[in-house]
RNA sequence: GGAGUCGUGGCCGAGCGGCUGAAGGCGGCGGUUUGCUAAACCGUUAUAGGGGCUUAAACCCCUAUCGAGGGUUCGAAUCCCUCCGACUCCGCCA
């Protein structure tokens, strides 16, 4: 959500921002709009004032038992005036609200300006495996343990079943990046709820516009795509202290995506599921904090790249290749030699004050009058699925059997390598 | 699921349908007192929007907001309805 005065003091930039995005100048109809809306205010306004003075005489007047009938008279012809002066406001409001709803966040300014194209390559860790690899769904598959039919038959596409050392492997990367991210990166873990209402999707950004990319219940909860949603919403409508922030939180679990739209795309494999576990990490701050925040959150996540030893790059998104409420995005991609590619395996976005005005999240510098909108940033550390198909990839020897990473053994109760038929 | 109670400002907590945007307290801020600390005392302290004045701020005026949304009324924090949330008791269940 966007600062209206932002854009009543500097239209041209507004747009200009949102033209780096690729995304359609707008500055005009919010201003056009907003001159309409408050025109509707002031006749409303008035109305209301004489309406309340002529109350306050109605209740001394009376009081003195006098006659106040003129008065009431008066007050009834204004009565549907203001009645639809008071609905045309409320629809302008709306008006207004889905709008400026729609138009995404402002990129930063040393974001890159275009689309997917223009994505940039900051670093790169660890050494690619370039020698043809297996694809994990043929490892998983060969191994036994991994059954994309067995799930299709009770759910359909998209959708696996892990077994045995595959499903144990699963959560000994959740469990992995959680013990790291509370004890040696100062995440507070966060087991929240799975399924939230319409105001929280709508406070980090995926309602109203991209509701077909969610599963929604029969009474009307939303599954949610992310842990971003709920963990970011635990600060909604609080005022907090700058004394307290940053503040922290981890969580791992389920999150479901319809894939509406990404039909044909990566339909084989483990890459692109309606369900997946993840790792995700949220950061509330100060605004001063935010941007160095997104740096250290970008480390964390690659923490766990490194300590898994998978090699993997990173991206500073385009400004027109990033989701709808970041200002500054950075991928993490790692390394799968099934595919001779970088796969996106975390993004880290800082939202600024995006989401944080969606939800009314605020905090107040010590003494200071006015609470701002706190910055929001979140990140995924890791995507527990992707992060899997990883290991596999990277970890899988000449007879198809898996290696264990070191980090991993001890969740593993000491196993060292998944053999076939295990 | 059945029966009931409740939802007020940063927090706690009053509030007869008519100068109540809201008593009081805590906290915060400013000041007095003080060797320092503590305490005491005085003052001040909601948010958003619109408008006036101004280079700007301060300041002034208006409107809205007492969980949310509707309704009744000349007038609603106060009455009615719906929803959301919290709590209590009973029943049921992991």
């Amino acid at each position: 959500m966007h600062d209206l005065k932002l854009i009543r003091d500097n239209p041209e930039a507004f747009d200009a921002s949102l033209a780096r995005r690729g995304f359609p100048a707008s500055a005009a109809a919010v201003l056009d709009l907003d001159l309409k809306r408050r025109d509707a205010q002031t006749r409303l306004q008035v109305m209301q004032a004489r309406r309340n003075d002529a109350s306050r005489e109605i209740g001394q007047v009376k009081g003195k038992g006098g006659d106040a009938s003129a008065l009431m008279a008066e007050i009834a012809t204004l009565k549907s005036d203001i009645q639809a002066a008071d609905e045309a406001d409320k629809a302008l409001a709306v008006e207004m609200d889905g709008l400026l709803s729609s138009i995404p966040n402002l990129p930063a300014a040393e974001v890159p300006e275009g689309g997917e194209e223009a994505n940039t390559e900051i670093r790169r860790w660890g050494t690619p495996r370039l020698a043809e690899g297996a694809a994990h769904y043929e490892l998983g598959e060969g191994l036994g343990l991994m059954d994309f039919e067995a799930a299709a038959r009770m759910s359909g596409a998209r959708f696996v079943v892990l077994k045995g050392a595959l499903a144990r492997l699963e959560r000994a990367l959740g469990q992995f990046m959680l013990d790291l991210h509370t004890t040696e990166n100062g995440y507070t873990e966060v087991a929240p709820p799975v399924l939230v209402r319409d105001q929280a999707v709508y406070g980090t950004g995926q309602l109203p516009k991209f509701a077909e990319d969610l599963f929604r219940t029969t009474n009307g909860f939303w599954l949610v795509p992310t842990a971003e949603v709920p963990l970011t919403n635990l600060v909604r409508e609080q005022i907090l202290d700058d004394a307290q922030l940053p503040l922290r939180f981890t969580a791992l679990t389920p999150c479901f995506r319809s894939e509406a739209g990404a039909a044909g795309r990566d339909t084989r494999g483990m890459i692109r599921q309606h369900q997946f576990a993840k790792v995700e990490l949220v950061s509330i701050t100060t605004p001063e904090q935010s941007a160095a925040e997104h740096e250290r959150m970008t480390a964390c996540a690659e923490e766990v790249l490194k300590r898994l030893d998978l090699p993997y790059r990173v991206l500073l998104l385009a400004a027109g290749d990033m989701g709808f409420g970041a200002v500054k995005t950075y991928d993490l991609e790692v390394w799968l030699p099934g595919q001779k590619t970088y796969r996106e395996i975390s993004s880290c976005s800082n939202c600024g004050d995006f989401q944080a005005r969606r939800m009314q999240a605020r905090a107040r510098a010590s003494g200071a009058k006015n609470a701002r909108p706190v910055h929001t940033l979140n990140g995924s550390g890791l995507a527990v699925g992707r992060t899997l198909v990883a290991v596999l990839e990277n970890y899988a020897q000449a007879d198809g059997s898996i290696v264990i990473p070191a980090v991993l053994q001890p969740y593993m109760g000491g196993l060292q390598t998944i053999h076939p038929h295990a």
